[in-house]
DNA sequence: CCAGCTCCATGACAGCGGTCATAGTGGGTA
DNA sequence: TACCCACTATGACCGCTGTCATGGAGCTGG
């Protein structure tokens, strides 16, 4: 499952984020994607002319497209969109990801960025820009929300960077509760975030942790 | 420099932290290691017998060990301690290095947990050890702040979170940018933990960002 | 029928990785 | 002198990597 019926190219591709994922950059092969992705490894040279760094930085691409367009699926999914509620449905993926498959595989992004950044230009660049396409729409719903246009964009950085962070944490412990911690602290203070011009004076008693809208997965990663 | 007059078994652990947080696990071979601590190859074998494992291993463990160090260091240095100061001078400590030496290292037990959490085990355990290492004495420095027992944990767990993912970002990007949002934003809401049962109702107007004292670095790692 | 194209297949190559085996130091001690 | 020890040195091995070269399907169009 999972690697559905696209083209032997773009299966290729979301192998190697699905195996970058888990492994690392470096430690994932051109002959263990094209195995991943069942498709001859003769395409590897004629889809990717450009070797292994062309197909780890569309891999990273695609990551940065997936997460963006995961964004609004949150949204459409929230009953009443909140600050909180987007967050804790960003969390939530994960959650229920490592509570069903396991701790095997984290975020393609961050994979890219540790084993890539000082040692290849291109795919530093292409995770970058896979940031921007993610805080992107975070920024521009939060402003929807009626967060502030100028804090609107930090905010999406503080929410993706905890969601990171605490991503890195719960693969390392095999534990969830780093990103519970995340969703519960944050939770307030992003909603707190709203009408105030600053100093975060949230609402007294927003719900800690709001239920997000429930299902708003379609398929796991 | 920065190679100081350890003996040769530390200077390699100590190497490998270096060369593991710039191109991660995988890219890192042992003869690298061994050079670049000027120590003789034929010493790794005798030293770390479990091979690379162990020495990325004992990497990962020093790196939790200055981690967790390092914050009653930047306690010290704070003439009066509140969570944001802390956690200012935590990013700062990055902030620094990004912008006195390039953007070309990130956190070494980030590294070692995205090459190693599916294929290690026991570096896994040992990025798990050092998160924890790292987490402890930032919230013990919490809860004598004034933030309740309860939160103290899961907010540490919140800034070396936003911290990690800030890092990520700020290296995909080569910008600080992501650092100094997390910071910026942080640190109302952390103080605003202080005495708050919940809720986040932070001191209407701590200063945002505010100055650490300075001088809390000492060498840059 | 041949040409041209996309795509696939396979083998070879050079390089580097971690690890092992073996031998060699140098300095203490009996 | 003889012995032992911690430590160093070196070379070889095997496996794996990314890449390239070459050639073969299978189809399209003239």
């Amino acid at each position: 499952m999972a690697v559905s019926e696209r083209g032997p190219r773009e299966r290729m591709v979301f192998s190697a984020a699905q195996l970058i994922r888990r492994d690392g950059v470096a430690a994932t092969g051109m002959r263990e994607v094209a195995a991943h992705a069942r498709a001859p490894r003769g395409s590897l040279q004629h889809y990717f002319p450009g070797g292994k760094e062309q197909l780890v930085n569309e891999a990273v691409d695609w990551a940065g497209g997936y997460a963006g367009k995961r964004v609004a699926r949150f949204l459409a999914a929230l009953s009443e969109p909140t600050p909180s509620g987007l967050f804790a449905a960003m969390v939530r993926q994960w959650t229920d990801e490592f509570q069903e498959v396991g701790f095997a595989s984290g975020c393609p992004v961050a994979a890219a960025t540790v084993d890539c950044a000082e040692s290849t230009e291109s795919t530093r660049t292409a995770a970058a820009a896979a940031f921007a396409r993610w805080n992107r729409p975070v920024a521009e719903a939060l402003t929807d929300m009626g967060v502030p246009a100028e804090r609107a964009e930090p905010l999406a950085t503080v929410m993706i960077s905890a969601l990171e962070g605490a991503l890195l944490i719960a693969r390392a412990e095999r534990d969830v509760r780093a990103l519970t911690a995340v969703a519960h602290e944050l939770g307030p203070f992003l909603d707190g975030a709203r009408t105030a011009s600053r100093g975060s004076t949230g609402s007294p008693r927003t719900p800690a942790a709001p239920e997000p809208g429930r299902g708003a997965r379609s398929g796991s990663v």
